[in-house]
DNA sequence: TTGTAAGCGTTATCAA
DNA sequence: TTGATAACGCTTACAA
């Protein structure tokens, strides 16, 4: 291995005015600079980061624990976190690990700060840590965390679809018992109802029980089935609304001809569903751009106190919406 | 940070013999040695793995290039791997980037091995690498890989039907044009079949065009209404075999008693579905094992030759499958 | 059994 | 403008 200390011994200067010229320090003359920078190149010399590392205590190095790794939308986000992450000029460590487990390992290597998908089990975790974390998804009064406001991204879809015309929505979602994430997709729906003056009906909402395309699929099946014909549904996630798509397809129905549909999750990949897909929801760019933002401004300045940063929900027409008339 | 020095300090003892404690020396006192063990764990040590790579030339890290597809075993894989690597006093770290500048990253890291998800794109793509690798999922003739033979996991599963007293089989998975990997469970598939003196029908062989449970469930109805009626199918990944399941449920059939089913994918996860479904395949575990094996023999002797490496398909009983008399 | 000290390759602070 | 030198956190002879 070429190290500085074999630069120097053969340009006749000592390793420190070496470590400058590979550095372009303004304090050593271009002409011993330039001479150094050959001999380096000669020599094949590739800087050794662990040493680098040691001395400045900087890794230029962000880790994300990642868990949930089979969901579309979440696997959309690690790759544009990714992509904003080497924007910064930093590089990105993926764990697979349980939260402190990854935490730990995180620490191992050094890196100045790391992103946490929220998922439910995590947040009760007790987490020991004097490093920068930004928390993605929820809120998090402990850490600096990202909303992406799926309260107001339903309340949206819904105004959007009344402003169309449409009277007689329904609601596609997951609804479990304690999640708070799911739960606040159906309060925002609910309420946008209320204010729009709908009186919200149960079968008006059908519980996908799950995240999935299947969980969409057959909750939508059952529904064209059932009395209640609305002429809009929103998806409670990008697959479910897969689901959707699947089964309304399978009825003989044609979107957005017979029905209108928006889904949750603003991800590009809506746009190449059967139909291009009118998604709600604060768009994975933003939501990774400011995640990768407010994580590198707290490494720059560790005293900033945690807060929640919101992402607004946004809506991106396509084409599986039409207006209506009564 | 906490480093060996704090430990030492608050142990009352040199550092040294706080390094020593902690990388397991026989030369510390069995006593010292919990003391300082005990120190370390309250004080949240965590080594650096800059100093350490410095002084020892070796990081001790293996980086796993992953491609972010949504599959369980793929998932489970990554997850296996993970573990095995920390039995080996490994650290994991995952990029999702493509391989070329995944490489790069690692080598910025100084890992001291690369495992690649060996997708079919990823095969052709030139890669100049001066570090141990070795390829997951096919054979390569350039690193050395990972054959989880899949021909011979088709092969069995067919004999294993066979011997059962099945002879209606089909065989309900993806045939795309270009794929190899894909291809190799069709000639397994088939090549059984003939040893057996079972002619080979154009109806025992489901294109589900696709590796996903609605692919898996599509094809299977399609199956179930169809003129043959098999005793048993083979289904060619984890999530096509979760379909099948479903389109068997909804035709108001019951496995094994109307028809057996094999799963492909030997994952745990094939115990967890609403019928307990034998699997055939190399075992995960056994994928995960070999694979560091190999990669941390080839770190350890770097002028070891590239070859294939083969992990033997097994069959896991479960409650799937059940003996037919002609 | 424990401690001392050198050194891994680099940067940064002074002094020359 | 350059050069000594002291870190950075760790491992490892070797000395005590």
């Amino acid at each position: 291995m070429v190290t500085i200390k074999d630069i120097a011994r053969v340009a006749g200067v000592s390793y420190s005015t070496v470590s400058k010229a590979l550095n372009n320090s303004p304090l050593v003359q271009e002409k011993t600079k330039q001479k150094i920078l050959k001999i380096a190149e000669e020599l094949g010399y590739q800087p050794n980061i662990a040493a680098k590392k040691l001395v400045s205590n900087k890794s230029k190095t962000i880790g994300v624990v990642w868990p949930t790794v089979n969901r579309v939308t979440l696997s959309t986000i690690v790759t544009k976190i990714n992509e904003e992450i080497e924007n910064a000029s930093y590089s990105m460590i993926l764990s697979i690990n349980p939260l402190n487990s990854a935490v730990n390992m995180f620490k191992r290597f050094q890196v100045d700060g790391i992103v946490v998908f929220d998922d439910q089990e995590l947040s009760d975790q007790h987490l020991e840590a004097n490093i920068p974390i930004v928390f993605l998804g929820g809120t998090n009064g402990r850490f600096p965390s990202i909303d992406v406001c799926r309260r107001d991204a339903f309340y949206n879809a819904v105004q959007y679809l009344h402003s169309l015309g449409h009277r007689h929505l329904a609601f596609v979602g997951h609804l479990p018992h304690r999640n708070n994430r799911q739960f606040e997709k159906y309060i925002g729906f609910t309420e946008a109802l209320i204010h729009l003056g709908i009186n919200p009906q149960p079968e008006m909402f059908i519980n996908t029980e799950g995240l999935y395309l299947y969980h969409g699929y057959e909750a939508m099946k059952k529904l064209l089935k059932s009395d209640y014909q609305p002429t809009a549904v929103v998806g409670g996630s990008y697959e479910i609304t897969e689901g959707i798509i699947r089964a309304v397809k399978e009825a003989g129905l044609k979107i957005p001809d017979d029905i209108s549909v928006i889904g949750y999750d603003n991800i590009p990949q809506m746009e190449n569903l059967e139909v291009p897909v009118t998604a709600v929801g604060a768009p994975v760019d933003k939501i990774a751009k400011t995640t990768v933002d407010v994580l590198i401004s707290h490494i720059n300045n560790p005293s900033e106190k945690a807060k929640v940063y919101k992402v607004e929900p946004e809506i991106f027409e396509r084409k599986s919406c039409r207006p209506i008339s009564e």
